[in-house]
This record gives C-alpha cells, structure tokens and sequence, in this order.
DNA sequence: GCATCCCTTTGATCTGCGTCAAAACCGCGA
DNA sequence: TCGCGGTTTTGACGCAGATCAAAGGGATGC
C-alpha cells in the first residue's frame, strides 16, 4: 500500500492572484459578502489569510485550534491518520473549497490539512463563527457547506469502496474534469496538481496501478497524459465504464 | 462484488419502549428538552414518530422532502446509489443516530435510508429546523451533528480505501462493540443486526470473505459466532490486528 | 554543463480476495 | 411436525491488483 512521502519544504511562498468569487465560504467569510451590520465583526480580510509552502500543514489531526479555511489559491490534502500510523488521503481541495469542517464534531481536527504546493487560504476562527451564525444566512450557508462535505465523502467511500481500479480512476478524473469546469475552466485539458501515489493513496490504489490505468485509458485513446498534464479525449468512454458493474 | 438484497416486508411494526435519553438530536427534537419559548413550534412529539417495517424506505436518494430523523428504536442502513445501479452501504445506524443530514447541501437526500428490522424514528422537518436554528445553543447543537458525521464517514472511507480484509471486519467489531458500550450496553456481548451481506457491502468486501473472517477470528478464540449473536473473547487481538500495516 | 533525487513508467511474479459451487443451518408458515 | 426460501459456512479455483524490480524522465542544485 503507497504511503504518504515525506513533506517537502518549498522555496518560498508563491506571489499569487487571488480572487473571491467562486469561494466556498461566500459570505461566510470576508468583509464585502457581509450583511452591512457585521462588517464590524471581522478584521481586514487580508488580515486573516494564511500562506503555506509545499508540504506544509494547514493544521494536523487532534489540533484543538479551530477554523474554517477557505482555499484561495494552490492545493491541499486532507488525511486521516490510521492506527497503524500511515495516512490516508479522503480529499483534495483547490480554489473556493472549505477546508477543517470536520472539526466541528469533537472540537479538534480529525484530520491533517497539508499544501501541495505554494498555497494561500483565509481563515474564520471559531469564537468569529459563532457570532456570525447567529444570522440565519450565514447559518443555512454553513448547514449547506456541511451537507455538500457529508454528501461527498459518503460517495467517495462508495468508490473506494465498491468499484474497480479502472472505475476508480475514471471516477477520479471525471471528478476533476467537472471541478474544473465548475471553476470555469476547461473540462477536458488539466493539469493534475498531486502526484501520483497521492492519486493511489486517495484512491485505495498503488501508484503502480494509477499509473498503469491512465497508460491503458491513453492507450485507448480515450486520454492523453504527459507527466500531470491531461487532456480528455472522450469523456464518455469514461462514464460509460461506470455505467456497467464489475 | 455483494449487491444489496431485495428488501422484505415484515409482517407488522413492532411494539417497543422509546426513551429519548441518548438521542443525537437532544434538543433539537422534542419538546420537553427545548428552551421554554420553543415548546410553541412544536407539534407533540407523538405527531412525528414514524414507524417502519424491515425493508421500507425513510427515504430515497433524490427525495426533496428534507428532514432530519432520529433513530428511536431499531436499525437502518443508508446506501449510495453507484452509476452502475448498485447500491452501496456507507452507514449503519442505531438507537440515538440522527439520519439524512446529507440532505443539507443540495436540498435533496443522496442516499436512501431502510430500515434493516421494524424501527421508529423521530421527523423534525427542515421547516422547523429553520426557525429553530435560529437559536444558537441548537445551531451548534446541529454543527456538532455534522461533523461528527463528515469526521467519521472520513474514517469510513479511510477504513475502505486501506485496510485488509481482516483489519475492516475487526474494525467493524470494534466499532460495534464501542457503539453498544457508548449506549450502556456490553462492549463484549452483542447482536449484529444486519446480514453478512449487509456487513460486507459496508465494508467493500464479498459476503463470504466477511464469513470467512468471523471464522478465522473465532478460530483463534478471538470472538465467538453463532449466527448474529457475537461475543467478543479478546479486544486486544482486535486492535492490535490495526497496529500493524497490511 | 553534469549529477542527484524523486517521480513515473513498465515488466514479472505473487497473493488476497472475488467467484463459483455445494452443503448446512435457521426461521417461518402451513 | 415438516418443508421451503433465504442466509451462512466452507471449499476449490482464478484473477485483479499488490509487490518486487529496474530503467527512464524531469526538475533542481552545483
């Protein structure tokens, strides 16, 4: 089974045009998206915002200092550690995902948050959180947040629950192929922000077999991958494995 | 890979003692345990339960009638419907649970709950649940629900994704076993209440690969089997199987 | 430029679990 | 009580994917 590789650290934070529209937090988190009265409750949005080098953590699992992180630029991870001490990865996050909800339960991370690569997120800290639900819009947006996460994971253990390397990683790429294009972007031509043995980790695959299945997916002509970058040559190929069992 | 079965009708509703005491949604649900001014929102408790025979539905993927539902009695499932037309398990749930929260993000449930026996469960709508929110102690209340549940379905596919067969089964016994202990009953003595089938499609493995597994735990007088009846001889043997990696 | 390190690809072999099969068991209704 | 349908157990076999191995990029530092 593919482990986790040591965390690199990276030169130096990336200069970075950040942006707010497409933010899974909305108005949940900075200044201008608030209801004019709680403007007063919020620091400088730029105040608030975080910068991680490759590999660095976001937070780790058991930490007690709690937020919700809103990914503004670069990637991360999320990874529950197992009794046996390894981590296995349950999420990517890029631009506009929330990041540390599940926090929320028992008041500590269950989980670590790492960077990709150069990255920056906002963060709302709690105590800020609790005053800002007391507004009914900003607690249905949260409630949603919460239920789109728990909606997602319960389909992500189905994947790797049920289905084959090959369904996998189909899955795996549709999924990207439709985060991009609900960010605007491409559907078909990507570049795929982790490494391999993270796609195996997160997937409940080795690396050797990720790798083998996207040569066979090229082979068929169904895709075309040099190093992380992907293009798409036929998404219905791709669908149409998931549409028969085995 | 084990398909879930055709669902039976039982021949009646069971006739059961309901105690509200360990229910997850403790305030949130009925009147005795809300804030004084709340009592008014409230229907009587009664008007809401639901009962179930073993095999109806409390819900489907894609209803739009949104709820929130207690578990008072009895036991249900909640299945992911896969693109291939199968469904696949991810949750169990028991005396206390709360149910269909993944209904908050889109609007509309992405799993079907059934009940596995004759069961009763409590409904508060998302109407109410709206006005309710509105006081804080319930909104945190709720937060706390949902990510306890996003926390532990994380570990859920964490579990899947990889661990062996082995390891998922014991995880699955221990988990049993701390759930029965966290409502008051023997940790060591208890009845499994859904099907091999059931057990193996939750956890991605084969319904004979689960039976084969009780076996082998059994055979080393790890646990005793007969049927749905299990005794667990020896926790640690359990755990210490996750300790070590493979 | 070259060397180093890590990531990725590809091949060969091994094995855990799925698949197929059959028998035993258990609850339920007649 | 018996017979029946569904569930569970156990066995034999095969295969998808893990493991082991080695060679080929592609970036980064000197």
């Amino acid at each position: 089974m593919a482990s986790i590789r040591t965390q690199k650290r990276d030169k130096a934070a990336v200069p970075m045009q950040v942006t707010c529209g497409p933010c899974a937090l909305g108005t949940l988190c900075h200044a201008e998206g608030l209801p004019f009265a709680f403007h007063s409750l919020f620091p400088l949005a730029d105040e608030k915002r975080i910068r991680l080098g490759a590999g660095e953590f976001l937070f780790r699992a058991g930490d007690t200092q709690m937020g919700i992180y809103a990914v503004k630029a670069g990637f991360l991870k999320s990874c529950v550690p197992l009794t046996d001490g390894r981590r296995n990865i349950v999420a990517f996050h890029a631009m506009g995902d929330a990041v540390g909800m599940d926090a929320l339960g028992r008041g500590a991370h269950s989980s670590d948050a790492v960077a990709l690569n150069g990255c920056e997120v906002c963060l709302i800290p709690l105590a800020k959180f609790e005053k800002l639900l007391e507004h009914p819009a900003e607690s249905v947006h949260l409630r949603q947040l919460l239920g789109r996460e728990l909606a997602r994971m319960e389909a992500h253990a189905a994947v790797v629950g049920t289905l084959s390397a090959k369904q996998r990683v189909a899955t795996f790429l549709l999924n990207m192929s439709a985060g991009w294009e609900m960010r605007g972007y491409s559907k078909h031509a990507f570049v795929l922000f982790m490494s391999r043995d993270d796609i195996g980790n997160f997937l409940g695959l080795t690396f050797e077999t990720v790798s083998r299945t996207l040569s066979y997916f090229q082979s068929n002509n169904w895709i075309a991958v040099k190093g992380k970058n992907v293009l798409i040559h036929d998404l219905k190929a791709l669908q149409s494995l998931l549409e028969h069992s085995g």
